[in-house]
DNA sequence: ATCATTGCAAAAGCTTTGCATAAGA
DNA sequence: TCTTATGCAAAGCTTTTGCAATGAT
C-alpha cells in the first residue's frame, strides 16, 4: 500500500502544483497523530513544533487533501469544520455527545444496503454518506441527570 | 394534533419569554412553504412580503424554533446553515446531489436498530441522528459523463 | 411599570483573497 | 526563467451582540 506522501505528491505532480515543505509538514503532523483536528489545533500544533505555517496555508492545503482521499470533512460544529484522517481506515460513522464533543467511531455494514436502494430508486450515483449519531455520553448524561434531581428539591 | 403555533406559544411561556408578531411572522413563514430555506431565504421572502423583519430577529427566533421541535438544522452548505420544518413530519434522512444540491427526502428504519446498538454499546443516551447521503442526481451526473466524453475528444 | 424584544450597526469568528516576496520546476 | 506557493494583512460572509427604543405582560 501507498504511503500518504506517497498518494499526496502523486495528486500533486498529475494536477500540475508543487511539491512543497509546508504542503508536507502539514500532512505529516495529521498523520503523526490520526485524530480528529480543526484549523487552529492545526495551526497551534505546528506552531507548537516551532513549524511556522501560516493559516491560509493551511486553509489552502486542506481542500487539496479532502479531494485527494487522504482526508475529509467530519461535521461543523462550534462554527468551524472538524477534518480527519482517512486514508486506509474502514469507512466509518461517528457517534458524538452534544455536551463534550466526545467522539464514538463505528463502522455500519448497513449503510451499503442503503446507498444501492437509493441509487436504484432515484438514479443518482452515490458517492459517500455522513451519519452522525447525537446524544450524551455516560459522563454527561450523569451530569445532567444529577443537576434534575438537585433541581427537583429547590 | 396541536398546531405550530399552538406549540410554539406553549414553549414561549414555559420559558417565560414573549409573544411577538416578528416570533410568529417568522414560524408562519416558515409553516407557510414547508421547504428547505436558509437565513437569507428567509428574510428575502419575507421582506417580499412587506414583513420588515430584521436578520437579526430571525437569528434569535431560529434557535427558539429548534428546541421546541418545530425546526432542525438539516446542514451547512456553501458556508451556511439550511433549516427544515419537521414538526408532524415522519423523520427523514436526505440525499444531496454535489452539483445542483437537489435533495432527496427518505425514511430509513433501519437507522432505529443502529441507535438501540450504539445505545447498549456506548452507554450513550441517544437524541438523535443525521444521515445524509451524497452523489450526483440523474441530470448533474449525466452532464458531468457528457463533459468526460468531450474531454476525450480534444 | 418592568423587563424582554426589536432593529440597527458594530463586532466577532472563520475562511478566502490580493499582493509582494520566495522558491519549485 | 517562469510560474506557483507562501505569509501577511485585508476583505468577505455568516452569525452574534451591545444598545437605545419599542412593546408585551
Amino acid at each position: 500500500m501507498q504511503t500518504e506522501l506517497e498518494i499526496f505528491r502523486e495528486f500533486i505532480r498529475s494536477k500540475g502544483l508543487r511539491q512543497t515543505p509546508e504542503r508536507e509538514i502539514i500532512l505529516a503532523e495529521i498523520c503523526r497523530k490520526r485524530e480528529h483536528f480543526d484549523v487552529d489545533e492545526l495551526f497551534l500544533r505546528l506552531r507548537g513544533q516551532d513549524k511556522k505555517i501560516s493559516k491560509a496555508s493551511i486553509y489552502r492545503t486542506l481542500p487539496l487533501l479532502v479531494e485527494c482521499g487522504l482526508i475529509r470533512e467530519v461535521n461543523f460544529v462550534d462554527g468551524h469544520w472538524h477534518y480527519e484522517q482517512i486514508y486506509g481506515q474502514p469507512h466509518h460513522c461517528h457517534l458524538r455527545c452534544l455536551s463534550c464533543g466526545a467522539m464514538v467511531e463505528f463502522e455500519e455494514p448497513r449503510l451499503a444496503a442503503v446507498e444501492a436502494e437509493l441509487s436504484r430508486k432515484h438514479g443518482y450515483q452515490i458517492i459517500k454518506h455522513v451519519l452522525e449519531v447525537q446524544g450524551y455520553c455516560p459522563h454527561c448524561h450523569q451530569k445532567s441527570s444529577a443537576r434534575d434531581e438537585e433541581a427537583k428539591h429547590v
